[in-house]
DNA sequence: TTAATTATTGCGACTCTATTGCAATAATAC
DNA sequence: GTATTATTGCAATAGAGTCGCAATAATTAA
C-alpha cells in the first residue's frame, strides 16, 4: 500500500506543522476551513500515526488530538514516553519534554504510553 | 446537595469492591444486569467521582474507567499521581501503584493527572 | 503523452460513549 | 404520616470516530 501525496494530505500535515502543539480532528476542520472532509481528515491522521508521522494522544477529555513531533524522526526506538499537557480554558494541548518510566509488574507488557496532565497554562493562569 | 442513600447506589458501589479493578459503563452495565438503568449509572459515577468515593481514570481508547481507590480516604492532598494499566487483549483497568511526578514549565498549574499505559497483562501474556 | 492501476476522497449512514430534560419515584427530615 | 427534594427511568440528543461505496486523481508503465 503505498503513499501518495494529495492536497489534502499536505494541508493537514503544513498545519500540524504551524500549529506547532497538539491538534484535535475539529481544530484540523476548523482550520482547514472546509477544503477538506472530516472523514479525510480522520483517515489522514491515522495514516500518519501508522507511519510514525505523528503521534496521537487520547488526552482527559476523551478526545483523540495529534502531533508531529521531532522525536519522531528516529525511527528506532520509537517510542513516545512524554507527558502532555491540556489546558483546561484554551483547550491547548501540548507536549511536555520529560521522559517518564514507570514500572510496570512482573509478566506485564507496554505497548503504548499515553500521560495527560490537565490544569491552567501559563498564558490563562496570568490572566 | 444532600447524597441519599439508594438500592442504585449500593449496588453500584459494591460491584465497584468486588471488581477490585477499574471498571468501564458498560461493564458496571452489564454486572448488575439491568437492575440499574444506564443513565443512572452514569450519574452515580458522576458523583462518586465528585465526593471523592472514586476516580475516573480516560484510558486510551477514549473510554471512561472508575476505580474505588483506598488512597481516595485521606481527603487531604486527593490526587491520583500514579498510572493505570491497560489490558489490550482482556481490556481490563487495573491501577498501579507507583508515583509519579512530572514537572511542569514555569506557570503552569496541574489540576488533574491521567495516566494510562496498554499492553499486554501477565495473565493474557502468559498464554 | 496516454492509458491502466489503485490509493485516496467525499458523502452518507452508522456505532458508540456520554449527557440531559422531564415527569415519576422514593429517601430523608420534620 | 407528610413535605421536601434528591434520585431514577426513559427517551431524546450531542459528539467523536468509523465504514462502505462510488467517484476522483496520483502514480506507474507503455
Amino acid at each position: 500500500m503505498k503513499r501518495r501525496n494529495t492536497p489534502s494530505k499536505t494541508a493537514v500535515l503544513s498545519a500540524l506543522e504551524r500549529a506547532n502543539t497538539a491538534l484535535s480532528h475539529d481544530k484540523l476542520l476548523d482550520t482547514l476551513a472546509g477544503s477538506v472532509d472530516r472523514a479525510t481528515i480522520y483517515r489522514i491522521l491515522n495514516r500518519f500515526c501508522e507511519d510514525g508521522i505523528a503521534h496521537r494522544i487520547v488526552a482527559d477529555d476523551g478526545k483523540q488530538y495529534f502531533a508531529l513531533c521531532e522525536d519522531c524522526s528516529h525511527q528506532e526506538e520509537h517510542s513516545h514516553n512524554h507527558f502532555h499537557f491540556r489546558c483546561l480554558q484554551c483547550d491547548r494541548v501540548e507536549c511536555l519534554t520529560t521522559e517518564v518510566s514507570v514500572n510496570l509488574p512482573k509478566g506485564y507488557l507496554a505497548e503504548n504510553f499515553n500521560g495527560v496532565i490537565s490544569g491552567k497554562c501559563r498564558a490563562c493562569g496570568s490572566l
